[in-house]
RNA sequence: GGCGCGGUGUCAGAAUGGUUAUGUAGAGGACUGCAAAUCCUCGUAAGCGGGUUCGAUUCCCGCCCGUGCCUCCA
């Protein structure tokens, strides 16, 4: 089978994916900040790295897919004094939320799902280490790491320090050596949560404990590193820094992660998506309006890196696409076969997902049934039974009829009516019945095994 | 201002130096009591201007437009 290639933020190259270990690939991808619900970004780079692991576990004998939950954190302090609530109910309702809104789009929970507050030791350790090494200081309560200590500092990003400094527009704290330095840890009000620590006590800066749990729960260096395009700069760019700087490999940028792989944002209805807009799409809205795999393939129906613009049309788009695989598979009772080459092939270019679909497509137009499910299977979609997801009706996997949808038992009662008529030959009266659950949204399908319905 | 990405048919969205993406919408047809579903057929896409080439949507240069990051953000 074809070589899995990927592209490389950090060399700007597609290349061939060769894992350190191929007896264990490891994949760390940076998770949410939990103090509210999970938006659509969220979940593109909840499914996008679900895919990759997929396809990782496909080719190698073992993977360990690491993916943080950040608790502490500026926002969420924010979010508990505004709505009253408890830090640690208010992070730990949210992450609960989160892993539930995934888990309806399909995506496998992480292998291990590390919590930023499990490993504040790990994280001082590390800044200890960075200031024995003098790329880190502390003043003021304050512990910064010092840019200037790192000459290959911005090699992610393609920036280099002194255009950041050029561009940057917040006011430099005084006590920074320098305006390009970034916190590593930072005191805390008595108001706020804190840590004991050499510093007094406070709580880590945001980079830091990325550095820490990919390092205690991967090793380093380990294979790919993932997350959003937004975080590039500085997040990541901070996590190469720490983490390089920590074991003496101030020369090389991969010393860290030798691959990282960033998703494009997504956008609504053409604009960014952003708090001051209003314009925030939750998951857990949008799954009482479509069923989880439809959000799902939507989510992969343009390639990764590229921006997403969500439209409600895209949405129907797909949803349409699985009406019509579901069709196909209707009746289809076999075992499901080998992924298909053609699948395969294309999400081992760079995780080309449009030509995946492509090949979905031609799957279902062959008629290859077993294929299609194997590839189904593979995915994380058609995991429905064809008949429920037609009528809606499902009750697992976040599919389910759209909220204040008719019943089912309803549905059935004006389609025997018609039926009946019809069967009378009084046709104005079927067609006025069929008019009528039109208006509820169903479709209904004179077969010659009588009539069929289903929800559009 | 710095760094980056993109402009493909109604729309969504890939690949590709010469040959059908795929889907969606639309048009025509078959089928149907009417529909739906399905099947068949159709439309001659590449922001603009140069260049390289036998040949460019695809490579190079310039321009225009859009957009992302540089500040918390997936």
């Amino acid at each position: 089978m074809a070589q899995l290639t990927l592209f490389n933020s950090l060399k700007r190259e597609k290349q061939a994916f060769i894992p350190i270990d191929p007896q264990h690939v490891r994949l760390y991808a940076c998770g949410p900040t939990v103090y509210s619900y999970a938006h659509i970004g969220n979940a593109r780079m909840a499914v996008v790295f679900d895919l990759l692991a997929r396809v990782l576990r496909g080719i190698y004998p073992k993977l360990t897919y690491v993916s943080n939950i950040t608790d502490v954190d500026d926002k969420i302090i924010t979010a508990s004094r505004e709505n009253g609530e408890d830090i640690h109910v208010l992070t730990r309702k949210y992450e609960r939320i989160y892993n539930e809104d995934m888990k309806a789009l399909g995506a496998n929970p992480p292998d291990i799902q590390p919590r930023a507050t499990d490993h504040i030791g790990d994280m001082v350790a590390l800044i200890e280490t960075l200031i024995a090494q003098d790329h880190a200081y502390a003043a003021d309560g304050h512990v910064l790491f010092h840019v200037p200590s790192f000459p290959a500092y911005g090699g992610l990003s393609g920036r280099s320090r002194d255009e950041q400094v050029a561009g940057a527009r917040v006011e430099v704290a005084s006590y920074k050596k320098d305006p390009a330095d970034f916190v590593l840890w930072k005191p805390s009000e008595p108001s706020e949560p804190g840590w004991d620590s050499p510093w007094g006590r406070g709580r880590p800066g945001w980079h830091i404990e990325c550095s820490a749990m990919a390092e205690r729960h991967l090793g380093l260096p380990f294979d790919i590193h993932g997350g959003g395009a937004d975080l590039k700069f500085p997040h990541h760019e901070n996590e190469i820094a720490q983490s390089c700087c920590a074991h003496g490999h101030e020369n090389d940028l991969g010393a860290f992660a030798g691959y990282w792989v960033h998703n494009g944002f997504v956008t609504v209805e053409g604009e960014k998506m952003s708090k001051s807009l209003g314009n925030f799409l939750l998951v857990h809205d949008l799954l009482a309006e479509y069923p989880g795999e439809a959000l799902r393939l939507t989510l992969l129906s343009a390639h990764y890196r590229q921006p997403l613009d969500w439209r409600a049309d895209t949405i129907r788009q797909n949803k349409k696409l699985l009406d019509r695989l579901y069709k196909k598979l209707e009746g289809f009772d076999g075992p499901a076969g080998a992924v298909p080459d053609s699948v395969l092939r294309a999400l081992y270019d760079d995780l080309n997902t449009p030509q995946m679909i492509a090949a979905l497509n031609v799957l279902a137009k062959e008629d290859d049934l077993a294929g299609l499910k194997a590839a189904g299977d593979f995915l994380g979609i058609l995991q429905e039974d064809p008949l429920l997801w037609k009528q809606g009706v499902q009750g697992h996997a976040g599919s389910s009829a759209p909220e204040g949808a008719e019943s089912v038992a309803a549905i059935e009662a004006l389609i025997a009516a018609r039926d009946s008529a019809k069967k009378q030959k009084n046709f104005a009266q079927a067609d006025k019945i069929r008019d009528e659950l039109s208006a509820l949204g169903v479709v209904v399908e004179d077969t010659p095994q009588g009539p069929v319905w289903r929800r559009v």
